[in-house]
DNA sequence: CGATAGCTTGAGAGAGGTCAAGCCAAGTGG
DNA sequence: CCACTTGGCTTGACCTCTCTCAAGCTATCG
């Protein structure tokens, strides 16, 4: 039975989908009976582990979320970062078992929809699977150029590569403007996230913000010389493929 | 028209679609049918283009083949091996412009087949959708393994979690066996796979090597000490689901 | 039999890690 | 309302893993 909370939150992935390839009136509309269920999480709460035989996905509604491994000695690698209208998990939806974590990054609200539903909406509507799939496939895009960052950039570029894409990520979905965005991340969490040390975060941030490209207060990023940033980081956002729809 | 190169070209596309998820018969007979034109490359020769906007997949049939990305001053970063039956462009089915590029790592044997025929074959066959949708789900999963290597792993450890890697990728396809398996990669090759300098790829050989677990002469790979190889990686091999069929 | 690609090794340098301490803001409880 | 705790940020001193540069070696090939 669709609810007042649930058309808010399915809307959000109605528009994440069509953002992405464009949706037909009767796939908007069966996305939007999708049975959800929304939750809220606490910073660092878990959602689903590594190992995990999930039976449902996750859409991210308010707040962050990111995937990780772990490692022995307490390290963390940090794979992505989600932000509302994501599914981080839909992967779950034909690889049965986990091979990460994913968790909240903030304080966070999400829904959680059965594979069962989401299983039934692509049979019956086959151009929502391949958006679904093509979604799975952005992520990985993002992925690689993760991977390129850790392999081949300083830690300099890295960071400078990540703040562009968030932002970008941001802007897609109406949460970022004017070169500033929201990103409530610990110095710890971008470590993880960029294969670095927190002190080591510490002093790239203070370099970042010393040669004037940023501002980072609080849970605020202002950047204040994007085409320098972009520049730093070696950043094309192509990858993103943001405005795919527009392309085609 | 199928002819004999291309039936057995399609056959080997057929059993690793089949290991991955399992095909009834006529979906068998459907991929057997699909067009394809054979083709060899020399090693360093490109399949694909960062940039490119490609209307068919590739097929490895013989050979080894990369993907990897450039950067400024030379810098390359390789981010997948594939082996015969690996398609290593299938995500180009959906996002139509490279962000990457694709080449032989050695002399190889490749088929191409129309995206328009592997479209066609995805509407007429769900199922065959969803297996080749797992595919590049395994890859991305492959992708954050990588990831974690290199964010988090120490270079002796990355470097034996590729090996492990490669050897059971290898093992699945009966292309290893025995602790022994080709490994046609040039140490710079290795570099550019693990975000590390030629040199350093040859030290830590050469410790690998010291400390009995491997021995690597000419261009095949024997490891003496396999549960030793994979403590030092702390490699665990479902990320690959390789016997995902068996276990469903 | 040069030429070329790949492998090996040494010496020195640098990016980023480790350890440790101090600081600040936001709770929390008495 | 003020100690006290806690999580996160910042900085210094020192260390090490990996890089850079450079040279020599080896095998293959036209």
């Amino acid at each position: 039975m669709p609810n007042p909370a649930n058309d808010h939150a399915l809307a959000l992935l109605v528009r994440k989908l069509d953002s992405i390839a464009g949706l037909s009136d009767k796939e908007r509309q069966a996305i939007l009976r999708l049975p959800a269920t929304t939750k809220v999480l606490q910073p660092k709460q878990d959602i689903v582990r590594d190992g995990d035989r999930p039976s449902r996905c996750c859409l991210v509604l308010e707040g962050w979320a990111c995937r990780y491994k772990l490692l022995s000695e307490g390290r963390r690698q940090i794979l992505s970062f989600h932000i509302p209208g994501d599914v981080p998990d839909l992967q779950s939806l034909h690889i049965h078992s986990m091979d990460h974590s994913l968790c909240a990054a903030t304080k966070a609200v999400v829904a959680f929809i059965p594979h069962d539903a989401l299983r039934d909406l692509i049979n019956r509507f086959p151009n929502v699977a391949t958006v679904l799939w093509r979604d799975t496939l952005i992520d990985a895009a993002v992925f690689r150029q993760w991977m390129t960052g850790m392999g081949r950039r300083s830690a300099y570029a890295r960071m400078a590569h990540l703040f562009c894409e968030m932002y970008l990520k941001l802007e897609a979905v109406s949460l970022a403007g004017e070169h500033r965005c929201p990103l409530p991340l610990t110095q710890t969490d971008l470590a993880d996230a960029l294969g670095l040390t927190s002190v080591h975060v510490n002093r790239t941030l203070k370099e970042l913000r010393g040669s004037g490209l940023l501002t980072l207060r609080g849970s605020t990023l202002v950047v204040d010389r994007w085409d320098e940033l972009v520049q730093a980081a070696e950043f094309d956002p192509t990858y993103l493929h943001l405005e795919q729809r527009a392309a085609e």
